[in-house]
DNA sequence: AATGAATGAGTCTTCATTCAT
DNA sequence: GATGAATGAAGACTCATTCAT
């Protein structure tokens, strides 16, 4: 690293994401907590100080993925609900997506299920504001099925959170019977034909 | 405080769970890893290595009423199948057991959620076994109601881990639509429309 | 002390010697065991957690030294040892070498004596190699004089721990009857005396 | 041990040195320091605070025993050196009598050579007391024996000394070359050549 | 006489963070 | 921009001793 030359935000946060990605693996073996600035700033290949040019806190090195991993799934989410298909098409999608998307960032998700919580109030608050839009989003989308005719009259965000809470499991169940996609279409067949008239 | 008199097994599994009850609630808010011995000391009322006498550790903590509410889960739902009935009503009255189990003890299971992967990792292989023996015995129900004609053939397992991954949620949503059971039965309605003829 | 600068291993080794020396009277009057870091640390003006910078536990305090002194005796008998003198006038002169260098680090040696047993088994056991060496060389000079008919026909490793374990109490009687070097003369006389034809 | 039964002083001192040697093995292995009350009174078979009952604190354990011991080898000396023989005789048996003791107590003189030292240091110079008398005992000796001009003109302190500081080697070493026995005959035959005219 | 439950003081060690260079 | 030396606060855990029974 040359010395004496500014760093552009891109840079910067490329640098972050490198920091982040170094230390994934220990912040999973180990959890968040047990895992010290010394050893991140090791696994970075930097000093342990120079940690702080790139984030704040420790907590921070959590929240900045974090925001970033919440984004991409809504906006991805908006994109497909925005498209002419029919709602179960678009649930199905939507989830399939988010799915891939968990699968590619595995290690990432598995992460904030489990250190998410260390974050502070504030941040949780925020993840959690994003949560909320996207149940929301597929609520809608089971709505506008009841009101088409094609889904029974369930509770829709009871409903909506069900096939939320199945995705994670999918992808990290250490007893899979087969590729996760291939088990999540076997739970959207139940869940499909659950609501279906 | 008697000082000197000597407890008996009993008397010491009560002040066990005096002890944990009184940690249990800011194990939840600021988590295990933590919550120092020392404020457990203090919640508990007592001295800080009196703690030693009743726990080995800081994990034992954990680990002692764990161990407890798995096999009261267990046992209750072998309980359940072996009555004379049929896959579907079991299925759904083991269900409703363990959503009343969690209920009850909704901080409890709260803890293990989120704080269960602080144990020693043989101390979480044993709770596997537990969730593996779990997830076999309504795999095993799901299995019979699609011998008997009863249910489509999904693969058993895939349904059975879906439906147990529901009842957590269920009980801790921030959004809840309704009393806990009455969410469970709507996606048990779902679920069981999902998987019938 | 500068903060961020780098230290050099060298820098690193004399810091190491002055947290030492800074403690070892402490070490002496109170032992080993019974000397907290806390006390170290204060006695040698700095912070707690500094000294893990220096030393990776607390043994590792008691080792570092050690090993630079037993290597230093070791390397002068080594050197004497290889003059082209009699048996007689070696062994004579390592003797008050190592006398010497007892007496230049009295306290030191003191410490060793009582507390080397705090040390790891491991590292008791390197400094054991270290005592052999030493003892099997001066048993080959009292053998050498044997052979050349200097020395009466004594058992030469017993002769060669009887002069050692001579020296340690000559230099920490509390009733002197004069100089270490003194006293240490009129031994080696009934010593030589002892054994010489 | 039934309940209510006042013990007298000769039981009293019986039970302590039961305690004592119960506990002796572990002393000697981790060291007095590093063993605690609780397991010295595991290893006695008693209670925590019984041992309250025999000894003032944990100290009183070290002291008891080694007070008689070191009244026992000094009476030994003083009744050897009482019969009519000459200084060299008396001089030999009263070392041999000193071995065969420590020969016999092999563990107690080790634990004291070491952990003597953890005494209070009003109970290291009572200890001290007694091994000045020995010492001037022997001193006497070599002086008679100088006067009667069976000796060279030596130190005669130093000398006692020398002599007195041969003996616990010898027991200790972890290289023997022969009994303790043989190898103090050994030394005894170096020393008094080399006392002698 | 005998016990073990209770405890406060103290142990070694770790760590996020700061700051002089 | 980059570093690692420095540190106070805190952590889990141990222990000699007391005391009610």
């Amino acid at each position: 690293m040359p010395k004496g030359i500014v760093l552009t935000t891109d840079e910067q946060n490329h640098r972050r994401h490198e920091i982040f990605e170094a230390a994934l693996d220990t912040f999973i073996e180990k959890g968040f907590v047990e895992t010290s600035m010394r050893e991140i700033a090791e696994l970075a290949g930097m000093g342990k100080s120079s940690l702080y040019d790139y984030f704040g806190n420790k907590e921070d090195i959590l929240i900045f993925v974090m925001e970033e991993a919440l984004e991409n799934v809504l906006n991805n989410a908006r994109r497909i609900n925005a498209l002419p298909l029919s709602p179960e098409v678009r649930l199905r999608q939507i989830i399939e997506m988010h799915l891939e998307y968990i699968v590619e960032n595995k290690k990432l998700f598995y992460l904030f299920s489990y250190e998410g919580r260390r974050m502070s109030s504030e941040n949780q608050q925020r993840a959690q504001q994003g949560r909320y839009m996207y149940q929301d989003m597929l609520r809608g989308l089971i709505e506008q099925g009841i009101q088409q005719g094609i889904f029974r009259e369930v509770d829709p965000l009871v409903a909506a959170r069900m096939l939320i809470n199945t995705i994670i499991p999918v992808v990290y169940t250490s007893r899979p019977t087969g590729a996760p996609q291939v088990m999540m279409q076997e739970i959207l067949d139940i869940f499909m034909n659950g609501i279906q008239k």
